[in-house]
DNA sequence: CGCAGATGCTTCGAAGTCGAAGCACCCGCT
DNA sequence: AGCGGGTGCTTCGACTTCGAAGCATCTGCG
């Protein structure tokens, strides 16, 4: 941090310096191919799109029981599209839903024997997808670097109040809503 | 590379291990979250999807006319989506498109004043979110590495043939199309 | 020249995602 | 106990994306 924190340009836009520019444009599409091929990787093998898996591996990895809320975290951004999700896994046979006892509203997911069948079957394929796109061309110190920048973005990004984009609100919490 | 290239387990199931999957999992996730705030950024100062502000990002780097599938390449998976982007671009005014005179098949996108002038009213902003989102928590180090690891990844990425994700075909390239 | 295959774009239908609205249930306060 | 706000999930409508099919044009080869 011996430099500015922002490089505002004499037209009023900061601009990102050419490392910058290269190194989020690589980020941004080798992610977008990866996931790509990911999907394609999935759905070949288990007929499954990158979310369902993710929900399931989620739930294989879990003691066994998750609420949707919990489920859906990190997965997918509204709460409707896991809703969408769950019934098309449940229609599958892959998870039971059942009402939580503790709380009505609630509802426990489970993942069934078919479910974690799939898991293991499409798991190899996947991991081996991930291994030779994106971990292929990378040495030792490289994967270590990526774990450690990468993990730190994240935690950065959680930590972040979602309203900071937002560029001028006038009083938080004061949208004068006009009804009646 | 001192290690062999699979760790294949016990019960088939090629591990990555602790740290690859870490690694994995916080790209994945860092960078869906990058691209979710983005995405609002965008949406609130312009009211354009990421998609497409990177088709009109490109068109304002271009000289001044690309062809459909040039503009496509590398930001939608299909040309039908692009079609529709631009069909959207078009009527609010920000890109034009005239067939080619040298190829009556092809499409010449160009942006108009009022595309550039929105490129350059969100763009200040979608730097800002990059820099406090991406750039922040990494040191000058971090950076270089980042680029230069993703820059990898992403060209080995795209030499790789797309058909390498499946498991078994019995002859590569003996597809055997059975048409007549 | 003429035709077959390749190429560029669009149209169409299916699928997935999100946000807003709605419903049912839970908790804290009086 | 009763009630008001909060929480968990679902339903609904709008939007976006993709793949397949279709149409027009170009190119290479006889």
């Amino acid at each position: 941090m011996t430099r500015p924190p922002r490089d505002t340009g004499a037209d009023g836009a900061p601009a990102l310096d050419p490392q910058q520019l290269g190194a989020y444009f690589a980020l941004m599409e080798a992610v977008s191919l990866l996931q790509h091929r990911v999907e394609q990787q999935l759905r070949a093998e288990g007929d499954i799109s990158y979310v369902q898996f993710q929900l399931l591996a989620r739930l294989a990895d879990a003691p066994g029981q998750l609420t949707m809320t919990q489920l859906a975290d990190g997965v997918v951004y509204s709460r409707s599209g896991l809703t969408y999700q769950a019934g098309l896994l449940e229609t599958a046979g892959l998870i039971t839903r059942v009402p939580s006892p503790d709380d009505e509203r609630a509802t426990l997911v489970t993942i069934t024997e078919d479910g974690q069948a799939l898991v293991g079957r499409v798991l190899p394929g996947h991991i081996d997808v991930v291994h030779r796109l994106l971990f292929a061309p990378l040495a030792r110190d490289d994967l270590h670097h990526l774990g450690d920048i990468m993990t730190r973005v994240r935690d950065h990004m959680r930590a972040q109040p979602p309203r900071s984009a937002a560029p001028r609100k006038r009083n938080p919490g004061r949208d004068s809503p006009p009804p009646a």
